[in-house]
DNA sequence: CTGAAAGCGCTTACAG
DNA sequence: CTGAAAGCGCTTACAG
C-alpha cells in the first residue's frame, strides 16, 4: 500500500488556503477562478506532488479516463507480427498526451469476449480501438449502437459497417509494388496473397491486378496463389508458383512475412535474387531490412495509423458526433531485393 | 456515455431482495453469506448484467485493480523487435486470469518520468512491471522503496539492486550455442556480441568464452566484435570479423537481429551458409524463421516469462514479503544455418 | 448471517 | 469568483 499519506485535493486546498471547490476548480481545469487563488493552488499541488484520484473522479465524471485497445484472439501470433506493436506504440504516444490511459485487452474465448462487453458498457473505458476484427465479427458495431465510442484498425469486412477506421491504401501500395516490378524489367510478375476473406488481402489483390491491367499485361488466376500472410505460406505459395511459372522473374508478395517465405522458396531452388527474380513484400516490418537480401517493400504508416486511431475516439470521446474514416498514403521502400 | 442506466449494487440487492451489504459481500467474493441469499443475489446480478464500478470499488479498498507494464524510451525501435510484445503478451494473459487490467506505459522524457512516479505512489496503479530498464535505473528501486511492488523483465544492473527480475539464462545459452557449432565442426568460432553496458551482453559472451574455454581453444579478445543488438551492427560487425579472421567457419550472435546482419554480410562476402560458415542467433525471435537461410537460435521463452512477472508482481501486491528471482532455460532450435 | 451507516476523494450545481 | 453541500457506487467495521 503505496503512500498511506497522498495528498488529496482537501490537503492542497487548506495549504492554499482555499475551500476545496476552488481547489477542485483549478486542478480540473476549466472554470474561472481569481488568479491568486490559482497561483496559489498550483503551488500547493506542486510542493505537495497532489496527483489526483482517479478512482474518486471517475466515480462523479463517469469517465474513466481510459481507452482500451482490444485485439482479438490469434494473440500469439498476432504479437509476434510486428504490425500490432506498432499500432499499440503510436496510439500509446497519442493517448498519453492526454493523460489517458490505455489498457490492453485481448479478447480469446467467448466468455472474454462476454465479459469485455458487459465491461465496456458498464463505462469501464470512455472508449476503445480494435486491432485484427476478423471477418464480420459485429462486436465493435455493437458496442457503437450501445454507445461507446469505437474505431477500428483496417477496413471492415462488413460493408454495412458505420464504424469509423483507419486503413494504409492497399489498393495503391500494390500497384506501386506492381509498377515498380514491371518497371525493372520484369515479364512474368505474379503474385502472392493474403487471406481472401480479409479486406487487406482483397484490396492488395485488387491493386495488383489493376496495376497489370493498366500495363495491358492478360490477367490470369494462376498468376496468384493463395497464402495466409505467414511464412511458410509464403514459401508454399512461391514453390507452386515456381511450379507453374518456371519462367516467372517477379513476385510481388501481400506482406513482409510472406516475402520472406518467397525469398527462402527462390534460394532453395536456386534463383538468385534480385538476379533471376525479383520481389517485392508489403509493410516495411523491421524483418524486411534484416531479410537476405533486405527485402524491397510497401511502407505503411503504422506507427502514425496508431496515433490516428487515438485521436479519432479521443474526439468521438469528446462528444463528437462523428469522425471521418482515415486512409493512409503508402510508400515504396527499395532496398535489395528490386 | 455508455448505459446511463448501469445496474448498481443497489440495484441486484433490490432485485434479490437484500441489503446492499450483503449484495456487496457476495459479489465481491469472502465473506460468510447464506447460501439463499448468495443465490439470490447471484441470480439477481446475471440477470442485470451487473458489472462493479471498479472506481467506486477502487476509491473505498485504494487498489486500482491495475498493473502498469512500464517500457523505458527507446520505445519504437523497442516495439520493433518482438522481445517486448511477447512479454507483454504473457503478462497481460497472466493478469487477465486475475481480472486486474493491463495499463501500459511508455516513459521518453524526464517529465513522464516524474508524472509516472507521482502517479505510481499514488496508488493508481498496484504495482508495476519494468521492461528494458537501461543501465543502473534508479526508478524500479525507488519505487519499491516507496512500498510499490515492483518486478524486472532482466537482471539488474546494478548488483545492489534488490527489485526481483526474471531472465533468460544468457550464459547456459550462450554455452549451448557455441558447443553446437563446434560439435558442428568448426574451426574458428568467433562472436558478434550486444552492449556490454548491458547485462544481457555481458552474459552471452561470458557464456561463449566459457563454453571454448571447456573445450581448450584459446581465447583472444580479437574473436569477439561488438554490436549493439540491430541488423545494422549485426552486419558491420561480421564484415570486420571476417576481414579480421578470413578462415572464420563459425558464428555466434548474441541476438537474432545481428545473426541476421551476419548473415546479410556473408552473402555479401560470399560465403555460403551453412556451407562455409555456420550461423547461430540468440532469442528465437519470429524474424529467426524468417531468415534466408533459416536460423538457428537460442530461444528464450519469452511469453511464459511474461507470465511469470505478472505472476510475482501479484504475489507481492496480495501482500507476500518477498518473490524468488527466476531464470527461465533456454533451448537450442536447429534450423539451416548449421 | 445481515442491515444501517459512514466514508473513500472528487466534481458540480446551487447560492451568494 | 467562491464556499457549503450533495452525491457518485462501493466496502467495511459496528451492532445486532
Amino acid at each position: 500500500m503505496p503512500s498511506q499519506s497522498a495528498p488529496t485535493l482537501d490537503s492542497v486546498a487548506a495549504r492554499a488556503g482555499v475551500s476545496r471547490a476552488t481547489a477542485g476548480r483549478v486542478l480540473s481545469g476549466y472554470a474561472r477562478v481569481s488568479e491568486n487563488a490559482r497561483e496559489a493552488v498550483l503551488k500547493a499541488a506542486a510542493e505537495l506532488s497532489y496527483v489526483p484520484n482517479q478512482a474518486a473522479r471517475s466515480l462523479v465524471t463517469r469517465r474513466s479516463g481510459s481507452v482500451a485497445l482490444v485485439v482479438v484472439e490469434p494473440v500469439e501470433r498476432f504479437f509476434a507480427d510486428s504490425y500490432f506493436p506498432l499500432v499499440l506504440s503510436g496510439a500509446q504516444a497519442q493517448l498519453a498526451e492526454r493523460e489517458v490511459q490505455l489498457v490492453l485487452v485481448v479478447l480469446s474465448t467467448q466468455r472474454e469476449r462476454e465479459r469485455f462487453e458487459r465491461y465496456a458498457r458498464g463505462g469501464h473505458v470512455d472508449g476503445a480501438i480494435f486491432v485484427s476484427v476478423h471477418g464480420a465479427d459485429p462486436l465493435p458495431q455493437h458496442l457503437r449502437e450501445a454507445g461507446l465510442p469505437v474505431v477500428l484498425s483496417g477496413r471492415p469486412y462488413d460493408e454495412g459497417s458505420s464504424v469509423p477506421f483507419v486503413s494504409a491504401d492497399n489498393v495503391a501500395g500494390a500497384r506501386t509494388a506492381a509498377a515498380h516490378l514491371l518497371e525493372r524489367g520484369c515479364r512474368r510478375v505474379v503474385t502472392v496473397t493474403g487471406p481472401m476473406d480479409m479486406r487487406v488481402g482483397q484490396e492488395r489483390l485488387e491493386g495488383f491486378r489493376a496495376e497489370l491491367r493498366a500495363h495491358r499485361q492478360r490477367w490470369n488466376a494462376a498468376l496468384a496463389a493463395p497464402g495466409d500472410f505467414s511464412v511458410d505460406g509464403g514459401r508454399a505459395a512461391t514453390e507452386a508458383l515456381l511450379e507453374r511459372w518456371p519462367d516467372l522473374d517477379g513476385v510481388f508478395a501481400a506482406n513482409d512475412l510472406m516475402a520472406a517465405g518467397a525469398l527462402q522458396a527462390l534460394a532453395a531452388a536456386g534463383r538468385s535474387v534480385p538476379g533471376d527474380v525479383r520481389v517485392v513484400g508489403f509493410d516495411d516490418a523491421p524483418l524486411a531490412a534484416a531479410a537476405t537480401p533486405p527485402l524491397t517493400t510497401v511502407r505503411q504508416p503504422v506507427i502514425a495509423m496508431g496515433r490516428e486511431l487515438a485521436r479519432m475516439v479521443l474526439a468521438l470521446v469528446d462528444g463528437q458526433e462523428s469522425v471521418p474514416d482515415v486512409v493512409a498514403p503508402t510508400e515504396l521502400v527499395q532496398r535489395a531485393t528490386t
